[in-house]
DNA sequence: CAGATAATAAAACGAACGTTCAATTAATTC
DNA sequence: GAATTAATTGAACGTTCGTTTTATTATCTG
């Protein structure tokens, strides 16, 4: 057999992209061959080649529309007026929502960056340092203000990044928890960890 | 050639201990051969089946033995009597001591649980979920004292641990800050989110 | 409806994988 | 110093891996 009735290129892609992030995040990237997605999309293996050249190919994609999809994510939800405060607030519900509604592409860019040649992982994590710096501004400006206690401002970014991207390591919505009761916790704690004299 | 000059087992099996900790934590367990890791200990592959019967055994007895010196280590330094706040700080300092000291090992166990067989992954997040109950139980016993606001005690646990866990992610000694200066900066850090009230 | 193009199947490539087995040598024991 | 045990080598097993090549069929274009 060859073409199949009703086949579509991008219907198979994305078939691929939702297989691959599905499997990757389950099982880790080494670990899945290019027979099981194939499998799982219902294709041959030779068919993923014409999508992804190889292997590593796939995983860079479904990294840089992670990490692209981020930075978009804050660049609309950042307040265009208002102080350290609420832009933390801001940052910090943003980012929690952004990863829970992506589990899966989330884990997925946690573990499997030395799966990357040097090359792009380095420009994954260019796009990382770029988000995380929108942190560390917020926490200077507060500093500066007066608004917030930060011993040192590299360090709470990282403290608070690792805090809150480490929801999607325990917390299933739908469980004893919603999703918005767990970003106001959320909220919270992170505004206490800063000292924040007006939340 | 068979037996070589020199030659001792207990040496043999540590060699393999250390070199497989430092490739995985490099590489990935799936990622790292089995020839791979016998060339870095300098013996051919089929020796290292004298001390490991599979590979999955090597990883288990890598990420056993890290928990049980987390368990055991967090023993030690319990203090034996003191209030929420005093406990907490013993508790944040050791843990970040005890990572900081064994970036490697910590990163092998939180990495490579999906390498792990069903039976032996739960031995692993039982170790671990003993660990962390002890983190909960400071919290409630501090809330219920009055000394801490905690919204959510599972919540504050898992928060704080990925906060402090999060350490090895970035941080590298002998940089612009030193393990005890680290240490303090999220102690603080610890005490505010909680709202200690006497720290 | 013919020709071009898109989408896939089927089969195969060499390389690498975890693991096993028999042979061999070093160290220890009696 | 012979017998036993410990430690390792060298070669090989069958399997799976990522990938390529070629052929074949479906859909689109004029």
């Amino acid at each position: 057999m060859a073409r199949t009735a009703g086949s579509d290129g991008e219907r198979t892609q994305a078939a691929i992209r939702d297989a691959a992030v599905n499997l990757i995040a389950r099982y880790g990237y080494e670990a899945v061959s290019m027979r099981q997605l194939a499998a799982e999309v219902g294709v041959q293996p030779a068919a993923l080649y014409r999508y992804f050249p190889t292997k590593e190919d796939l995983l860079y994609e479904l990294m840089t529309a992670h990490m692209n999809a981020l930075v978009a994510s804050w660049e609309t939800a950042r307040p265009a007026s208002g102080n350290a405060t609420a832009l933390l607030a801001a940052f910090v519900r943003n980012h929690i929502d952004f990863h829970v509604e992506r589990r899966q592409t989330t884990h997925v860019n946690n573990m499997e960056l030395r799966s990357l040649s040097r090359d792009r992982l380095s420009t994954i994590l260019r796009l990382r340092a770029g988000y995380e710096k929108e942190l560390r501004q917020i926490l200077r400006q507060g500093a500066d203000a007066g608004l917030f206690t930060v011993e040192d401002v590299t360090l709470t970014a990282m403290a608070i990044i690792q805090m809150v991207t480490g929801v999607i390591v325990w917390f299933r919505p739908d469980e004893r928890l919603s999703v918005a009761e767990v970003t106001d916790t959320y909220h919270k704690m992170t505004m206490r960890l800063v000292g924040a004299r007006n939340a």
